[in-house]
DNA sequence: CATTCCATGTAGTCTCGCTACATGATTGAT
DNA sequence: ATCAATCATGTAGCGAGACTACATGGAATG
């Protein structure tokens, strides 16, 4: 009989090129991989995986019982959640991956009364970005989820992920209560060409959003500062440093040295969605997550 | 994730319909059984077993899991028989179960040439009776069975099986060297009418059809004396108490004390098939096995 | 040619599933 | 009504199997 886990593990090989990349995709150890890979060709009496260069390659055998293979394990889990779906019982565990504004402004407040109200369902909570999130997924890492998305920067979701709309998250621009554009009701980008921004890092979503916003000026924002968290970037508006685009999501209350200020033409939004697998649709316990996401 | 191999011990509470019953079809204990299926219970969140008596019942989740799921465990099967087909290769693990005269003088002489040839294949051999057998290949038990029935004495065979002719095998009558019988060339069963016979038990294929044989002639066979093996009718025969209808596979040569004598109208021949799933049709292993058989 | 990176062996540990046995529950018989 | 029989299921213990940590052996890169 072949072994469904040995099986979850050739394919992590597949679709991630590299024993070592597929270990820590599953979150095991490359020998434990390795060995998966030995326990499959032992069982079908097969060579599966192939050593070429200092990597390895899939056999045309180890490419077709992958691919085939993946037809029973996805049976296998729309299966399962058939019958979960019949029985209409909130039960199993479901694995939430979010980015971390995400996870403050809108998983915590929505898990401890998700926990309470279904007894039988277990929850881990991981923090990603949004592109590891989607691999997360797509691989059966976790069950659902959570990514941004400003409007225009997309990144590719596969086509065995369905994608549920849960938020729009607006951001607004914070400054400093003493700064010029404080008492401001609402600005627009070409109010801004001479501030300094303290932004997220280069190659986030955010930071790629801020140049986009800036697309319509003809000039490219002013970088002065970076931070990972905007909890920093709050701490370094109300130092001076410069100004900040901050979603409202996860936000905490401003102190009164911040002011909040709506941007327009573009209202810089941001479109939060959750992630689950096709054949998770009908889980019970899925959806739960899903509609009290949607509703918190 | 479902673990398949608790799903088998659902599967087998559900043909067998006890706990006990799958456990000794599957070769588990009955505790394992239980552990088996309470495991299932706990990945899926649903009760599958309910007590009813002193029994047990499928719960219509629990019957759906195991319809669903039999369509799984066979994609699987069929999978691995057909990576192995693709490469050709003859291997992993046939059991194969015959009934004790096949097991003689079909499965024994060939099985050798079979290891030689094929280094990768691993044969484990067992010895029931047809009915067994066919439950025990339907059930996953074994991948290859060998069965016989006389003409117009069949018994039901599950759609999931396949059935290939390997053997007719005709029976003779025996006698003493020194019955009145022994110098005839054949003889038809009007000419038995008196003899007495040294018969299989009640309830064996083998004195149905000796039973079967008389029809034609308004009397039943008088059966003096009963054995379970062959080996022993014939010694039973050479004491002078009676004679016996052997079948020619697997017999010893016979002594100068006894003789074998044709036997027609009708010719006492019962056909000795092959059965294996046909998930395990493309299986090289199940083939060249099935392709010794009909060759020896 | 040394270094680095990758895969894979090896030894040890730990978890998980099975067996053996005991218990609880229900039915049928005396 | 009681006892015996039968079935399922808990519990303790044992053994196999799967993973981790570490060491080894090739292959590419500078």
């Amino acid at each position: 009989m072949i072994d469904l886990a040995a099986l979850s593990g050739l394919r992590a090989v597949a679709t991630h090129g590299s024993v070592i990349a597929a270990a820590e995709a599953t979150g095991f150890t490359p020998s434990a991989v390795s060995q998966q890979v030995k326990r499959l060709e032992r069982q079908v009496g097969v060579p599966l995986l192939e050593r070429v260069g200092r990597g390895v390659m899939l056999t045309s055998h180890g490419r077709h019982l992958v691919e085939a293979g993946e037809q029973v394990l996805a049976d296998l889990e729309r299966l399962e959640a058939e019958i979960q779906h019949r029985a209409g019982v909130v039960t199993g565990s479901v694995r939430l991956v979010a980015f971390s504004t995400a996870m403050r402004g809108l998983v915590a407040p929505v898990a401890r009364r998700l926990l309470d109200e279904h007894p039988g369902l277990r929850l881990t909570l991981d923090e990603r970005e949004p592109w590891d999130t989607v691999d997360l997924v797509a691989a059966g890492q976790c069950e659902v989820g959570i990514v941004h998305r400003w409007g225009g920067v997309t990144f590719a979701v596969p086509d065995h992920l369905a994608t549920t709309r849960v938020a729009d998250d607006v951001a607004d621009l914070i400054v400093a209560a003493d700064h010029p554009l404080a008492s401001r009701d609402k600005v627009t980008p070409r109010d801004l060409l001479d501030v300094d921004w303290i932004a997220t890092p280069e190659g986030t979503i955010c930071r790629q959003w801020l140049h986009r916003m800036y697309d319509g000026t003809g000039r490219p924002p002013r970088i002065a500062h970076v931070s990972m968290e905007f909890e920093s970037h709050l701490a370094l508006v109300a130092a001076g440093l410069g100004v900040a685009l901050v979603p409202r999501l996860g936000r905490a209350p401003l102190g009164p040295d911040l002011v909040a200020i709506d941007v327009y033409d573009p209202v810089p939004t941001r479109l939060v969605d959750a992630l689950h697998r096709r054949t998770m649709a009908d889980s019970p316990a899925v959806r739960a997550v899903l509609d009290a996401l949607r509703a918190g």
